[in-house]
RNA sequence: GGGCGAUUAGCUCAGCUGGUUAGAGCGCCGUCCUCACAUGGCGGAGGUCACUGGUUCGAGUCCAGUAUCGCCCA
């Protein structure tokens, strides 16, 4: 080590991230180690990011996801695959649009006064200066992700891969074009998929109104949540079973504000129930009501603009908002009389998933994709276990959905993005599918053709991101080699809109699935147990964690906090990480400096002390849980194993023993103990790695050991055959031996720096030699030496006149307490600890007392408790006798 | 309206196929500035496992119902 790095480590007794995390994600990029081997004949390991929207920025979403699949890339890497993490974003028409549109009214300026050709060079202008944050905020997180192989939706080889599926599904009828109801935004203006569609609960009122009934004295009341869309009604409905109204069909009232004549007519959808029983239709501004209509014939009037005024058709309320229709026709109607009551209600309102402005059902000509038969083998791969989901139960929601797909909308009404690949001919009206633009219409000859203005939903195109990004439809080596992909991890909200699709295309196109695991985190919801929210200001920055956590911290504690069980944010958590992180760091700077000046001899087993055999075997024991827990996708145990290890284990334990010989005069135990001191620390760092990528590559360079980057080094895999249960067995009665001694001294109130000694009293030929050869083991760590040792009571009593008594397994310890402490202390602990020893001996007592217990249980539960009883029993009388002996009955 | 999940210490959560004295981190109490670490050490207190029934020798764990909260779908 060289005396700068010896003197930086001497000085910094804390762990501070900020300088060491850049400086690694810049060598480690330097060096192009998150690259695939080209032409590697390593066994493949392959994730694709879920391809963020290129607006975006990273949330709490992101971070968890993108620990858990850094954490399963460096692992496959380090298990010695080659790994490959696809690096992406999607292009995000409307959110993309959206943005660049609020830039242009910044400027006074909309998109149609700059035309389509203008706008789509600012969006690619825009793209470029703050379209790779989410890249960059990943790369802050650690992410070894391939950034050299950045893809982008609207790449030049991605948009064929999207217009070769596009025609394909075209030509085999799954695409088509029809006039139908879809949801349209207003605020976007354009169509959306259901599925963008959000449901939001919302305070409403409902109206009641009065539909005159013709040529009667008479009116129906018809209740609506929506008196605007009135303009557009064809018909009033009731239940044909609904006696209230039997006279009334087949009549027609007058449509009040527009004097149009419509029918009441019968029809079993309505609800006796809702309202008045009678309901107003309006084919051509509800999805309800659009089936109807075409059922009964009814004409469709659409009454708004596609921009969500009152149309033409609307007659004197033309050019109104919906909201101002809403309250002037409301005004005119109480003026006529025509209202019966305003109700309070409440009721889910559809809203767009990007602007929150209300979804307006809406008739208008759409692309559309049909989906049952692409739905049932992407249904069967998950039945048949081909594809599985972690948690199992999001296969269930998964496949409920794909049960009963419905057709998807596709076109969207928007400038940016995937412009369909279709052509219509104004000579003979012929419609062209091609993946290259045609230049004459093969059916007439003209020239006068003209490309469809929509675009694909954006969703259609991140559809195709696991193969599409490998470089499908061409035949590559990035195809050949990591095509199905490993492992999908995504949130839950996503299993329809990419999962879903992914299979299905996949399984289409490729002709395989796309990955074989897909896993679904867990969400990290609000303190307040709901989900973070921008509106209520519940969202937790993932950047300012790292910021006063460090990178390492955050990833280590949210996947320690995050289950397949929803949880509620916790900083005590990344708190809890930021100091595991300063432990490590500190174990590793007591390693470091303490071993620096002795030659490290290589562990010997024969030389091996019970500390060093019990620590290895406990490492190997843990290394193999680590892999076996990581195998199942279980992150969040796998931290909790780790901290315990390290700490517990690694530091509390075996790390203040070493110090003994380490600081000793025995220059040989000296070099040996140093030995197995890096070696534990080697190991440690290896194994925490995938998880805290930045503290150990850095620790790992500062090890006076041989070898390049940790993050291109072996994980460790475990023994479990190597493990040492003798050892692990003595060690483990020595600790209780210890914490025996330290808990007596504390409640005699022993000052913490008083020397003692103590009489061991045993007859246990084990015990006596465990307790003999670690008694300066346990004098370190208790303060206390054990320095004689009787076999019986008789002895001890002779041994010591007047002593505290510490059980420990297989005897006990006597303390003479002359020196310590007073005698009345020592008289109310041991009552305490009697009258604990007499619980649990009636624990054991009770479940013998059981005959039905002794009768059925396992003979082996049987003899277990039998064994307690014998042990607490006789423990029990040793208490009482050494009581009655210092302080008479 | 349908489905899924949760309810365990003051808080946030573990607890695999039913059998451990029900665990962790934070917080709390006591104590210690011991030469890796006060973002620390040592010791400790704290739980009728939401409720009601059932199955079982034995239930936090399995079954049924109830309540509350959350999420998704319509």
């Amino acid at each position: 080590m060289n005396p700068d790095t010896r003197q930086h480590l001497e000085s910094n007794t804390r762990y501070s991230p900020a300088s060491i995390e850049s400086k690694w994600m810049d060598l480690w990029l330097e060096a192009r180690l998150f690259s695939p081997e080209e032409g590697s004949d390593k066994d493949s390991y392959c994730i694709v990011l879920p391809p963020p929207n290129v607006t975006g920025s990273l949330h709490m979403g992101h971070a968890l996801n993108s620990s858990i699949q850094d954490l399963l890339i460096r692992l496959a890497r380090m298990r010695g695959k080659n790994a490959l993490w696809v690096c992406g974003t999607d292009h995000a028409g409307i959110a993309t649009q959206n943005q660049v549109e609020k830039q242009l009214r910044s400027e006074g300026l909309t998109r149609q006064q700059i035309g389509r050709e203008e706008f789509e060079q600012r969006v690619w202008k825009w793209r470029g200066q703050y379209g790779s944050t989410i890249i960059s905020q990943l790369k802050r997180m650690g992410c070894s992700l391939d950034y050299e192989g950045e893809r982008f939706t609207l790449d030049e080889g991605y948009v064929k891969a999207v217009y070769r599926v596009f025609t394909s599904l075209y030509r085999k009828g799954y695409i088509y074009r029809d006039e139908y109801m879809v949801n349209w935004c207003t605020g976007c203006h354009t169509a959306l998929s259901d599925l963008e569609v959000e449901h939001e609960e919302e305070d409403d009122k409902l109206y009641y109104l009065r539909y005159p009934v013709i040529g009667e004295d008479d009116y129906l009341v018809i209740a609506t949540a929506r008196p605007e869309t009135m303009l557009g009604d064809t018909a009033v409905a009731v239940n044909p079973g609904d006696e209230r109204y039997q006279d009334y069909i087949g009549k027609a009232v007058e449509l009040p504000l527009t004097g149009r004549e419509i029918p009441i007519i019968a029809d079993e959808y309505v609800d006796v129930k809702f309202g008045t029983g009678a309901l107003k239709i309006t084919p051509a501004h509800d999805p309800n009501d659009f089936e109807i209509g075409k059922k009964h014939d009814l004409e469709e009037i659409n009454v708004f603009t596609s921009d969500g005024h009152i149309n033409q058709a609307g007659g004197q309320f033309a050019g109104l908002t919906l909201e101002e229709a809403r309250a002037q026709i409301m005004h005119r109607l109480e003026g006529d009389d025509l209202v019966e009551k305003v109700e309070p209600y409440r009721h889910a309102v559809g809203v767009c998933y990007r602007c929150g402005t209300t979804i307006e059902p809406y008739i208008s000509l759409q692309w559309f994709m049909r989906m049952d038969e692409l739905a049932r083998p992407a249904i069967n791969a998950v039945e048949s276990g081909q594809v599985k989901f972690h948690p199992q139960r999001w296969a269930g929601v998964y496949l409920d959905w794909m049960r009963s797909i419905r057709p998807w909308c596709i076109s969207r009404q928007l400038w940016w993005g995937h412009r369909l690949p279709v052509w219509y001919c104004d000579e003979c009206g012929k419609i062209i599918v091609e993946e290259e633009p045609p230049t004459t219409c093969p059916g007439c000859n003209s020239s006068e053709l003209r490309q469809e203005e929509d675009v694909l939903d954006t969703w259609f195109s991140s559809a195709l991101w696991p193969f599409a990004t490998l470089g499908w439809p061409e035949t590559t080596e990035r195809l050949e080699k990591f095509y199905p992909t490993n492992t999908l991890v995504t949130a839950r909200d996503i299993i329809f809109l990419w999962v879903a699709r992914m299979i299905m295309m996949g399984l289409e196109f490729p002709e395989d699935i796309p990955y074989s695991d897909v896993i679904i985190n867990a969400t990290i919801m609000a303190k307040d147990g709901r989900r973070m929210s921008k509106s209520l200001g519940t969202g937790i920055d993932p950047l300012e964690l790292i910021g006063t956590y460090g990178a390492d911290a955050t990833r280590f504690g949210l996947l320690n906090m995050a289950s397949s069980q929803d949880v509620r944010f916790a900083d005590e958590r990344i708190e809890m990480s930021r100091n595991f992180c300063n432990k490590i760091f500190n174990a590793a700077r007591f390693v470091l400096l303490g071993v620096e000046d002795v030659p490290p001899a290589p562990p010997a087993p024969s030389a091996a002390t019970l500390p060093d055999r019990w620590i290895e075997s406990r490492l190997q024991a843990t290394a193999a849980d680590i892999n076996r827990l990581l195998d199942a996708y279980d992150f969040s145990e796998a931290t909790r194993l780790l901290y315990r290890f390290v700490w517990n284990e690694f530091c509390d334990w075996y790390v203040e023993i070493a110090k003994i010989r380490l600081y000793g005069e025995d220059v040989a135990a000296k070099g040996e103990v140093s030995g197995h001191l890096l070696h534990l620390l080697d190991n440690i760092l290896r194994l925490l790695h995938p998880f805290m990528p930045f503290l150990t590559e850095e620790l790992a360079a500062l090890m006076p050991l041989p070898g390049g980057f940790l993050i291109n080094s072996v994980y460790p895999r475990g023994d479990e055959s190597a493990r040492d249960a003798g050892a692990e067995k003595d060690m483990e009665e020595l600790m209780e031996t210890v914490v025996a001694i330290r808990t007596m001294r504390n409640e005699l109130t022993v000052p913490p720096k008083k020397r003692a000694r103590a009489i061991l009293v045993s007859k246990e030929e084990n015990v006596i030699n465990v307790v003999q050869n670690n008694s300066s083991l346990i004098e370190s760590l208790s303060k206390t030496l054990i320095d004689e040792h009787v076999a019986d009571e008789d002895e001890a009593a002779a041994a010591a006149q007047q002593a505290a008594v510490v059980l420990i397994p297989g005897g006990k310890l006597l303390v003479p307490l002359a020196e310590l402490i007073d005698i009345e202390q020592e008289q109310s602990r041991l009552q305490s600890v009697i009258s604990r020893k007499k619980q649990e001996l009636a624990r054991a007592e009770g479940k013998l007392a059981n005959k039905n217990f002794v009768a059925k249980a396992p003979a082996e539960l049987v003899e277990k408790e039998k064994a307690k009883l014998e042990q607490h029993g006789r423990e029990l009388a040793e208490l009482e006798q050494q009581y009655n002996r210092y302080f008479g009955t």
